[in-house]
DNA sequence: CTTGACACAGAACAAGCGTTCGGTTATCAT
DNA sequence: ATGATAACCGAACGCTTGTTCTGTGTCAAG
């Protein structure tokens, strides 16, 4: 006679799991969900009556969402989910002291390379998708907490508000630089992020080029270190 | 009579883009893909054929994807592709000196938050689901250039080969730190990020408790700075 | 004015696919 | 034993959905 698996509702099985991770795998091969009857071949279930058994268990235990009557209607919940929105945001090149930085009208070829961020990881008004990205070279950001190799993410604007990171284009210095902003009585004062540092201070009189904002900073450290 | 769209083959058009648009703004809600139906609906396209007809437009022009036979199978490419690859990395606690740094086995509760990255900001290898994330608290590590309130993605280890960047406890020191490991003679060298700061030796006999790699740093800038 | 491409509509067809129902086997508490 | 329940199978039903075919109005080139 034939084994069954015996399980008897006590928490997940392996039944279960398998199909979890062929959703999951399926979804990232083919970017949208399988049908029954595909789980069904590769989790060896001759029956698309019981694959629709072990949807409905998933989705009382809350790890499946399904959308009835619609094909490939179904979605991994939580941790398990692989897919999620995501913001590509250009890489436009590096941004490094003594050269201009690039604003997106400014660049000239299509972007080489994109970072993807998750919108979760965005504040609500930062996603529209005028973002971009530039790669910092050199050491000259390291009074802003940044690193050679840094990806720095930028919205861009010609204004800032108080307390705002902000990428400069300064004149007098003839350099590149983040710093946060403040507007101050006799002008602009931009503070470093690392407190061990001074502020620099610009007179109104001075020309002050705001070329955008920064809202986040991404440093891969797989990379080794001299 | 009724006028028509006329486009005559020149690029993209309306229509194309609202198509598009509404694959993004659906694939965003639902978690998968639209029936060329429901495109039609939305897009005010009282045909099927229409529908199809355009979607093999944009499918020529490299914009869409398509799985034919199978319902829903269609995927949006390159910058338009709202979904992707992503790893969630669960936020286990904060990172702070003076208190020993968690790792996944020492932690009691479930995750109390988590934050996204999309794999294809990860190298290779640290794709497995065992890595985990730390908050930072506090200025104790801004020599390795990590400030107060950036996240620390770890993959755990109890050992580094040199050059990587790991994060240790210090027992005479009594901190947490992040440091770049070096293996030498006499002992260990931890160098940190900033180069303006100075190397801490460790020797041999001396504990040097790694508790995990740096895989990547995480600064979100949108909220503000005192 | 014709011709042909383009942009549609509508209908019909055939798969794809979720759902449901009757039936079977195994395990377990009573 | 026996009934209840969990874990299946297979088949049928019918809606969903992609595909295809015929036809129509528009517009620009010849």
């Amino acid at each position: 006679m034939m084994m069954m698996m015996v399980r008897k509702s006590k928490g997940l099985g392996e039944r279960h799991q398998k199909i979890l991770d062929f959703i999951a795998s399926y979804q990232r091969e083919h970017k949208h969900p399988p049908s029954i009857r595909e789980i069904g071949e590769h989790c060896k279930i001759s029956s698309t009556s019981v694959v629709n058994y072990y949807l409905d268990q998933l989705e009382k235990e809350g790890l499946l969402e399904r959308d009835r009557k619609i094909s490939r209607g179904m979605r991994l919940v939580g941790n398990s989910n692989p897919l999620g929105d995501m913001l590509r945001v250009p890489v436009l090149g590096v941004i490094q002291a003594g050269e201009p930085i690039l604003v997106p009208s400014e660049s000239p070829f299509t972007p080489e390379d994109s970072v993807e961020i998750a919108t979760s990881m965005m504040s609500s008004k930062e996603k529209g998708k005028d973002l971009f990205a530039l790669q910092v070279q050199g050491d000259s950001m390291i009074d802003a907490m940044v690193n050679d190799g840094d990806i720095v993410i930028l919205k861009p604007a010609q204004e800032a508000r108080n307390g705002e990171m902000v990428a400069v284009w300064l004149n007098d210095r003839n350099e590149t630089t983040l710093k946060y902003f403040y507007k101050e009585k006799d002008g602009y004062r931009l503070q470093p992020a690392n407190p061990a540092f001074k502020p620099i201070m610009v007179k109104k009189n001075e020309s002050l080029d705001i070329k955008g904002k920064v809202v986040m900073v991404i440093r891969k450290v797989d990379r080794l270190v001299a």
